[in-house]
DNA sequence: TTGTAAGCGTTATCAG
DNA sequence: CTGATAACGCTTACAA
């Protein structure tokens, strides 16, 4: 390459780089080079004396889960235009593939490394931020504060159980996320919070165990409905168990709102098709995205980014309506 | 680390290779530095040298899509065990992007290259399969036959038509993709030869333009149910466009499959838990995901490996119902 | 079996 | 402003 443009290898590093001035002419020539041989600099020589891989690791506990693929989005979006490039690899909700996972990005020598979601217990979390610029989503390390992004999950149930309460309910179900998750236990205590500050009685029959995932929460709606306890309302943990709950639901011949109210939580792209449309705890997975992918880039340029506070809203459509217009009652088998 | 372990850095090297024999005791000497001194080989020059980085470049128009996050996940797993790891990055169906996408990865020196759909034109493809181990699903390239994975989108749709037919359904009206691409035109193509195939008029009033994404089929429901030309069932291009479909009637009091039966394409994974649950054709997503994967580590192995054939098949399930026990009737407005 | 030394393709340093 | 030349950290002949 050097020997076609007629200059030194070092002349060339420089023209592509603009590390420094070059002459018109030489510069000229080595571009014309450039061309005529499609050269492309080997990344992998650069990077080994540069000491920096210009890429961000993302380990998503689940890059099919279309909650963290929005995130993905945004911290896509966040990184187009920026010499970064994010490179993606899943956790699959497991500890070893995570920690797998983990080591091979920066054994790849990944420049920073961003955690959506983590399954790993903090210290091993603050062992692995001792060896590279570390950014955490969904999870809370007391001694990893400032890179740290969590939502405050049980003010997010709390609002959705009000917002329940408000429209007249008393008998208000919950479809609980995984024992001993930690979203899935802020969640359960927002819920529980809500019907105390309303006096409102919690019997532990209307809270019936779940997986976040569609079919747990069909199977427990129609337990909940089976086990003689009347509600008038369901608080979902996430979206999905909304969906599976609806449809245990529709099989039973209730109708979603008119005898059984039903709220969500995520906000999922979907969510505002299901029919009817799900009122749902809105998650601002994309600006999150975008957060995370400022954040880090900061972090990159040596700068000490803190992380903004993202509020959870609710998202009232269609599948709440006010137990006033309608008689309470015990929905009917 | 090789003046720790008493020994040269070649014994080292070949040590964590296992390239060659080396005496036990040296050995013995090695694994003990390498643990206390906590030792990771640096990626980057070994890469250089070996002129392999055993990663492989996947690109997904879109990873955000359930639809390609499922292939995505049996891609993963076929590599699980594998000395290879995959790289992610997002087409973000824009053909710049894409290349962009692409030029970086292979910048990145990847082993080998997975488009996951893709817009690019076939010779620019072509050029790329020149460049590195290409393979490609859901885009057919002739010259690139043996690395191109692609379903029959006609038959798909071929078969959920003829199902709705023969449910007794006469007009049958089609959400179509977006103009132009390739699957979409596949499964229009389909559904008219289903109708055309069983003496039935397809007049062009019941074929609504869509986007493959809920919000456009909902206005064209609306739109088709507001033209005057009746018909009975809906056949949409995928499951997002169902969704949105079935939103449209939902707005409009009728009621599926009582008043209109609906059909959809991809079978997503949420597709299941619709109401009422979504009769679909059903793609083997993880499936394929995994044959990819087969297939390019037999590429990486020097091998000649071949694509397996998947067909379509449909997943009847309760969107649809026969025609026989209910009148044809247009439906109200 | 093991060590020495020559690269791999860049950038950084330092004369000129 | 430009060209040698020395790293970067590894693998792999080639010797010993």
């Amino acid at each position: 390459m050097a020997r076609v443009a007629g200059v030194s290898v070092s002349t060339v590093s420089r023209t592509i780089n603009g590390t420094a001035f070059v002459a018109e002419d030489k510069r000229q020539a080595v571009n014309r080079a450039l061309q005529e041989l499609g050269f492309q600099p080997n990344y992998l020589a650069k990077s080994l004396i540069t000491g920096r891989s210009m890429t961000v690791g993302v380990i998503a506990e689940d890059i099919v889960s279309p909650y963290y693929a929005d995130v993905i989005r945004g911290f896509e979006h966040g990184l187009f235009d920026t010499p970064y490039q994010p490179v993606l690899q899943s956790g699959h909700w497991s500890q070893q593939r995570e920690s797998g996972a983990i080591e091979t990005l920066i054994y790849r020598k990944v420049d920073a490394l961003v955690l959506l979601g983590s399954t790993l217990p903090g210290e091993e979390l603050l062992d692995i931020a001792g060896r590279v610029p570390l950014v955490v989503f969904g999870r809370h390390v007391p001694e990893l504060d400032a890179r740290c992004l969590t939502l405050d999950q049980y003010q997010g149930a709390y609002l959705a159980t009000r917002h329940l309460i408000e429209l007249g309910h008393r008998d208000i179900a919950h479809l609980r996320g995984p024992d001993g998750q930690q979203d899935a236990e802020e969640r359960l205590r927002g819920y529980q919070a809500a019907l105390r500050d309303n006096d409102l009685p919690s019997p532990p029959e209307l809270v019936v165990q779940g997986d976040f995932l569609e079919q747990a929460a069909y199977q427990g709606t129609l337990r909940l409905l089976g086990n003689g306890c009347p509600f008038t309302a369901i608080f979902a943990a996430n979206d999905q168990m909304a969906v599976g709950a609806r449809l245990a639901l529709y099989r039973q011949g209730l109708r979603v709102p008119d005898d059984v109210s039903l709220v969500g939580f995520d906000d999922l792209p979907g969510s505002a098709f299901t029919t009817p449309p799900l009122t749902t705890v809105h998650q601002p997975t994309y600006q999150i995205g975008r957060a995370l992918a400022a954040h880090t880039l900061g972090l990159l340029q040596g700068e000490m980014p803190t992380l903004p506070d993202f509020p959870l809203t609710l998202s009232i459509r269609e599948s709440t309506r006010s137990l006033r217009r309608t008689a309470a009652r015990r929905p009917a088998l």
